[in-house]
DNA sequence: ATACATACC
DNA sequence: TACTGGTATGTAT
């Protein structure tokens, strides 16, 4: 039905999804995207890269396909059936909602970024990546501004901004930070679990989440966005909503938590998806 | 049961 | 020149 011309267009998109620019990313606001895709695509075609992702992406549109002809054969009998499975579920989830704990999720900003430049504070005012000539593991804030950006490789980043400057990981060095941060998190949480670099939750009572300790990360030449909720799942996708550096609650009334999933696009929490048996509800 | 694919950071 | 690597999970066969 439709014609080739529009088929090949959504095919476009769909490769540029996979391969262009992701600015789903603080920092990364407003940016020409149409300028940085065509530097990026211009140096990754032809490559093994470009073969690989182009098999993927056809693999995904034959998955969907399938998908759309199974869901062809859904009868409505089957639907109405599926429908009450998932209502019972609802109601049974409802049922255990537990709105009595408190976790604040910190999230670093630019981690190893911020490491490197407070160890030379030269590279303070420059845009920089941590990693190689091969893989980026993260930017700051300046080299962002150029499309530069975690999980890109380093000269495809040198394109996009001929003076950035690359810093080979240290992880020897973030562990040792990321302990500190531990550390200086663990007086005031009933239980933390920090991440071996980057993130940490803890469950707290909030009158213990003062704002001077939030401003240690500052002072340490890292900054730290954190999420206050009733539960793990919402504390992490809340953590981001006032990047960087920002503080965001949820309060744990069932209103509030219904206010925030709302308008929440499901994206952000397929990671709870996935594993959503670990988690209770929402 | 296994390999292969996806997602996260 | 060059498109991570460790881990957890889902899907296809």
């Amino acid at each position: 039905m439709d014609s080739t011309k529009e088929t090949s267009n959504t095919y476009k998109e769909d490769l540029l999804l996979r391969m262009g620019l992701n600015d789903n990313k603080a920092g990364m606001e407003g940016l020409d995207k149409e300028k940085i895709n065509k530097i990026i695509m211009g140096a990754t075609k032809g490559s093994r890269f470009y073969g690989n992702e182009l098999k993927k992406e056809k693999q995904v549109n034959q998955r969907i396909e399938n998908m759309m002809q199974q869901k062809a054969r859904i009868t409505s009998q089957q639907l109405r059936e599926a429908q009450l499975q998932v209502d019972r579920f609802a109601m049974e989830l409802e049922h255990c909602r537990d709105l009595s704990n408190t976790i604040v999720h910190v999230d670093m900003d630019a981690f190893y970024a911020a490491v490197e430049m407070r160890d030379n504070p030269e590279l303070k005012d420059k845009p920089i990546a941590v990693g190689s000539m091969s893989m980026l593991s993260t930017s700051n804030y300046h080299a962002r501004r150029f499309g530069v950006r975690a999980a890109m490789p380093g000269f495809i980043a040198k394109r996009l901004c001929p003076h950035l400057i690359i810093v080979p990981l240290n992880f020897d060095k973030y562990r040792v930070v990321s302990k500190q941060v531990g550390i200086c998190l663990a007086p005031t949480s009933i239980c933390s679990w920090v991440s071996c670099r980057i993130r940490s939750q803890l469950q707290m009572p909030r009158q213990d989440w003062p704002e001077e300790r939030r401003r240690y990360f500052i002072k340490t030449g890292n900054s730290a966005e954190n999420g206050i909720a009733p539960n793990t799942m919402l504390a992490k996708v809340c953590s981001d909503k006032n990047k960087p550096n920002g503080q965001y609650q949820i309060l744990p009334s069932r209103q509030a938590v219904m206010e925030f999933i709302k308008d929440l696009p499901i994206r952000k929490v397929r990671y709870v998806i996935l594993r959503r048996q670990n988690f209770c509800c929402f």
